[in-house]
This record gives C-alpha cells, sequence and structure tokens, in this order.
DNA sequence: GATTAGCACTCAAACACGATGAGTGCTAAC
DNA sequence: GTTAGCACTCATCGTGTTTGAGTGCTAATC
C-alpha cells in the first residue's frame, strides 16, 4: 500500500511529534509546525484518510490523532531517517568498552547502564552461552570442606563453571590434584554435553570411582539447558514516561522485569535480523502489549550470544535508539576482534 | 519517659491500625475497634496528650493522627509482640535453602526473591568478601587465547576469582600448567592481599619471569576494596503501597536501588547489632528519609559478611519483618552449618 | 477527678457545573 | 483540490457546594 508523498509526509510528521511529545496531534499543529503550506482543513482530510487506512487512531472526538502501531511500523521500515550520533555520545560508548574487560557479566552490567542513560529506556543484556557448543578446557578438583569438593571447569572460550560436589567419604588433597590431572588431560577437548557420557565409562576404573561418579551425576542436571546471564539497568526510566504515570502500569512493567523467563523471552527473538524492531503486540507478552523492544544479538565467535534490548512504549525514539543500538554493536566488534583475534 | 499503661495501649492501637491501613487514625476508631471501654472522647484527649510527647502528627486538623518516627520507635524497642510464622512459611523459607546451594550470588537472588515475595517489601542481599581474610586455596592459569591467559584463584572458603592477563609473548600450555603448579603450592596459605608482595619475590627467578610480573602488576588494583556482590529483589513491590502511588517518589527511591554504593551503604549499617531497624532519616539517605531499612547481618566462618535488607515506608510490618528475618538466620545458619562443619 | 455527651468548627475529598479551548467533520465557496 | 467557516464534541480546569470524618472545648455525669 503506498501512500502518496504528502500523505506520507504528514503521517510521518505526526509520529515525530506524538514520539516527542506523547500528547495526540492536532490538524492544527501539522499545519504550523510542519506543513505550512497546507491550511488545517487540508490536513484534517488527509487525517482523516490515514485514519481510515488504520495509520491513525483517535482516543475520542475532540483530541487530535495518534499514530497506530501499523504507523510504527511503517515508520520503522521506511520512514527513519539515518540520525547520526554526536561525536560525545560515540565517545561515551567507546569509554563504557574502553577498560581492561572484567567478567562478562561486569560488562553487561556496563553496557545496560549505559544504554539506559544515553537512551532514557530500560536495557536488558543477555549472554546466551549455548551447552552444546561448549568445549572443555582444563577441569580442577579443589578441596573445600572434608567430604565436600569445587568443581571447576574452565571452556575454552574462557568462561568458569563451578559446582559443588558432595561426596560420601573424604578424599585426600593430594588425590584430587592427581584425579584432576589426569581427568582433565582425559576430558580436554569434549564438549560439555558429553561429559556425563565420558564420565560414565571412565567410572568403572579404580579407586577415583566414587568421585567420577559423583561429577557423573551432576553434570547432567546442569546441561539441560544453555547457561543465560542476565543485567538489567534503568528501571526507574519507565516511570519518567507519561504512560506509566499510572502506576499500576508501571508495576505490572516492573514484574515482568523480575521474572526472568519472560525477560529472555522478550530478549530471544526469533527473527534472522541482527537488529529487530518489534512493536506492540509484536513483543510477545500480554503485559507488553503496549511497549516497543528494540533487540541486537551478536554471535561470539565461541558461540555465544549477546543480546542487547531496548524496551519502552511504542512512542519510542526509534531513530535514536537504532543510531545507539549499531554503534554499541560497533564498538563490541572491535573489543571481541581484539579478545579473540590471536586465537 | 513512661507512658501510663493507657496511653501505652492507645500508641500501640495506632500504630497498629496505621500499619494496616496507611489512613490517619481517627479516635472513633480507637474507641471501636480497639478500646471499646473509653468513648471516643476519652480517647480524643489522650491523643492530644500523645501529640504533645511527640508521638502523633496530624496531617492537618481534622484527619485524625499517624504515628511520628519516635513512635515507630518506640514500637519497634518496646512494643512489638513476637509474631509466629505460620507452618507453611517456614516450609517455605526452608524450601528456598534446599537445594543443592549453587554459586553464592545466585542464593543471594534466590533469597531477595523469597523474602520479597513473603513481606511484600524490597529485599537486598549483600555479600562482602573482605579481601584482607581470603586466603588462597588454589590457583590456576588457563590458556585462552595465544598471549592470554586466564588466571583462577581459589580461596580457602571455596570463592573462585579470575582475571585475564595480557603477556608480552606467547606461552606454551604445558609451561603454564608447571607454573600453576609452582606457584599454587609456593602461595597457597597466603592472604590475597600479600600476593603481589610475594610475587614481586619470585619474579627474579627464572624462565617463567613474565608471567609471574603479570600477575604481581594485576593483583594490587583489585586487592583494593572488598568484593561486595548484590541481589535486589521485588522492586515492583514498592508501587503497591499507596505512599508511591505519587510516581516521582517511586521513581526516585528506585533510581536509589540502581545506584549501587548507595544500596551499598544502606545496606552497611555501622552498628553492632545483628538485626539493627532503622527509621526514616535514621537509613541515612535523604532520599529514604521516610522509608524504613531492617537488616540483619551473619558473619561467615570464612570470613564473608551477609546482609539482607528489607526496606518499605516507615510504615512497615515491623513484627512480620522480624519473624521472617530472625527465621531466615536460623535456616542460613544451619545451612552454613553443615557446609563448613567438616572443616 | 476522670469520663463522656454534645456542639461548634475544620478541612480534604467528592461532586456538580459552567467555561474554556483544542480538536473534529461537514459544507459551501474559492 | 483547497480552504474558510461553522456547529459540534469532549477532556480539562476552576469554582462552589456538600459530605463526612475528624478535632477541641465545655459542661454534665459518674
Amino acid at each position: 500500500m503506498d501512500l502518496i508523498d504528502r500523505k506520507y509526509r504528514i503521517l510521518q510528521a505526526i509520529i515525530d511529534d506524538y514520539i516527542l511529545t506523547a500528547l495526540p496531534v492536532g490538524s492544527r499543529t501539522i499545519s504550523r509546525k510542519y506543513e505550512q503550506k497546507l491550511s488545517s482543513a487540508t490536513i484534517r482530510n488527509e487525517m482523516s484518510d490515514l485514519e481510515e487506512l488504520g495509520y491513525l487512531d483517535s482516543p475520542h472526538t475532540s483530541a487530535g490523532r495518534i499514530p497506530s502501531n501499523k504507523a510504527y511500523r511503517l515508520y520503522v521500515d521506511q520512514m527513519l531517517r539515518p540520525m547520526p550520533l554526536s561525536a560525545e555520545e560515540t565517545e561515551f560508548i567507546n569509554r563504557c568498552f574502553d577498560r581492561r574487560l572484567a567478567q562478562v557479566d561486569d560488562l553487561s552490567m556496563r553496557i545496560a547502564k549505559a544504554l539506559s542513560s544515553m537512551t532514557h529506556y530500560t536495557t536488558a543484556v543477555m549472554t546466551r552461552t549455548p551447552r552444546n557448543e561448549q568445549v572443555l578446557s582444563h577441569l580442577q578438583l579443589v578441596p573445600v570442606a572434608d567430604r565436600r569438593v569445587l568443581l571447576i571447569l574452565v571452556t575454552q572460550s574462557g568462561t568458569v563453571k563451578q559446582s559443588v560436589l558432595e561426596l560420601g567419604s573424604p578424599v585426600a588433597p593430594d588425590e584430587l590434584y592427581t584425579v584432576s590431572r589426569i581427568l582433565s588431560s582425559r576430558l580436554e577437548g569434549l564438549r560439555l554435553i558429553e561429559l556425563p557420557g565420558a564420565l560414565m565409562q571412565l567410572a568403572g576404573s579404580g579407586e577415583t570411582d566414587e568421585i567420577v561418579r559423583a561429577m557423573a551425576e551432576q553434570q547432567p542436571a546442569e546441561s539441560q539447558s544453555d547457561i543465560v546471564a542476565l543485567a538489567i539497568g534503568g528501571r526507574s526510566n519507565l516511570l519518567s514516561f507519561p504512560e506509566y504515570s499510572d502506576v499500576d502500569k508501571a508495576k505490572a512493567l516492573l514484574s515482568v522485569l523480575e521474572t526472568r523467563e519472560k525477560v529472555v523471552s522478550l530478549l530471544d527473538h526469533h527473527g534472522e535480523m541482527e537488529i529487530s524492531v518489534r512493536i506492540g503486540p509484536e513483543t510477545g507478552l500480554e503485559e507488553t502489549r503496549d511497549c516497543s523492544i528494540v533487540t541486537a544479538s551478536y554471535r561470539l565467535s565461541d558461540g555465544r550470544v549477546n543480546t542487547i534490548g531496548l524496551i519502552g512504549p511504542t512512542r519510542m525514539q526509534y531513530g535514536k535508539v537504532l543510531s545507539v543500538l549499531s554503534q554499541v554493536g560497533r564498538s563490541l566488534g572491535t573489543i571481541l576482534d581484539e579478545h579473540d583475534g590471536h586465537e
């Protein structure tokens, strides 16, 4: 459905204005601020058409019009002008990645905070580590208490997973080191999901039986699903939007952010796009039917997938958000290249 | 200042009622619901006295009275009746600690969520690991990339710290294992803050120079301050309280929860008490001047300090909160005894 | 002397009401 | 096709009124 040039421009003006003010926009406003050649009456006619076409809604008869989800869709897909970031903003983003990169979790939180302070939306950063792509690089058993042993698994991507094993009888520290060396050399290079099987096979081979069995028993439980790390920043930003001046709405949305599975489902978009914009019901949750979510996903070379998501009212500053996200993508790319380049 | 019995009872009734309803309570309410022997006029006289004594405030002339911070203080210190938990509640708390205990961080989050769902307040759990009490148990270097090495430090308490070392030139994996064994046996038993010094001394001893030096250089930066892990749950609960139906107030409080240092300062009370209740301005932050914070601290045998805090309006269900917290303390104690008992 | 009934008074909250003004749709003129 | 003009709608805002929960005070009662 092509919109003739003028309708198109008017629609764009309406969306721009509404995104800025959150107030229903009337014909007069457009005529004065955006299309000075046309009278408000003309605009009115066009707006009437646009409503009929499903691009505009009217909250009530005398209140101006607001863009529909369909309009936002069109806006995002076709109307968005590239909106370059200021030098300070680019600088700011780069500085976030500047320091010696600490644990991923920490970095995620830093990204989340930075993005929410730049955009004034709420940001969630998810790092998903698929179990079945993780390859064991090193294994270490460390005595903690008498019959309690800390098992440390290091994967080739440098991720560390730890868990505690309960043993039936005490084991001497020295023995643990020996077992660690043996197991480490035997199991190195296996994918994590293959561990339980491999351990079971080794289990019959001698005195270290019990440790191996304990490991074999514990692993399956943990290898079920991917490891997902979440960091969320800028929750309080939500409360600045007039759409959440109703406390109940704000509460509902905050509750969603407190439910891990819901946040994951919001970030896990199934499309193929690197950057995706989902508007209103497209977000997939009832509670977010008048939110929009913009996500960007990056697949790291070690198989991990990083997803950054911003959430806000459907009246979102898509232009700004998309520019910021793609700049972050570029910066992140640089970092990761540096990091993995020499492998 | 002793209050004669009747005044005391009336004050208690007022506080109880206000905590329940959040509405200023009038003389008639007390006369009907709490002190049926007395007429509202009598209550009025008593209330007038109580106001003069500083235990009650009146929002305006014809609106009943609300307890002052001084009243809450008295309430917490002297009026609180022990309020045993129901069987289900105790059960619920125990279940939280039931499963195989995963990483501390995860446990913290579980505690935070559980407490906030039980009490309907917001919960923060802080685990502070003092650098200078941490003793090295094991050290391992793991190759990640060509000139990038993952350093894993395991302390005697079972905590794992990891960091990435940048080397000037590549090192063979086999060499890393050898170095790990040597360093591990040499450094074991040292406190973490002693590491840089010890490493410096070792640095002259041979070909492994570079690795040791890299470690020595990195450690000081990290050993500056304690490690503090934070988990916060139940933020959205705040929005259920009528005192936060004003979005701006809610936003201000949520912002505090987003500022790590502020949360830490709220949880880090300097008193000696295991359980502390701070009311209004006693919380120490301007932003929380009409909140109360109840914290419970537990010093673990390995030197870590665990602090659990609940935050809500000064009109807080102190009885319930204190019972829940002390039950959690008991459960946590059991867990930790099990955990450390055999050492 | 403590308690209570009674009464005048206060004040926030709720409600009704009209004025205001931003907006629309329609029609007729340009 | 565009625009001026006009009748109409409706949320918002200020105003005034009512209502009711509350107080303080005084005088009568126990």
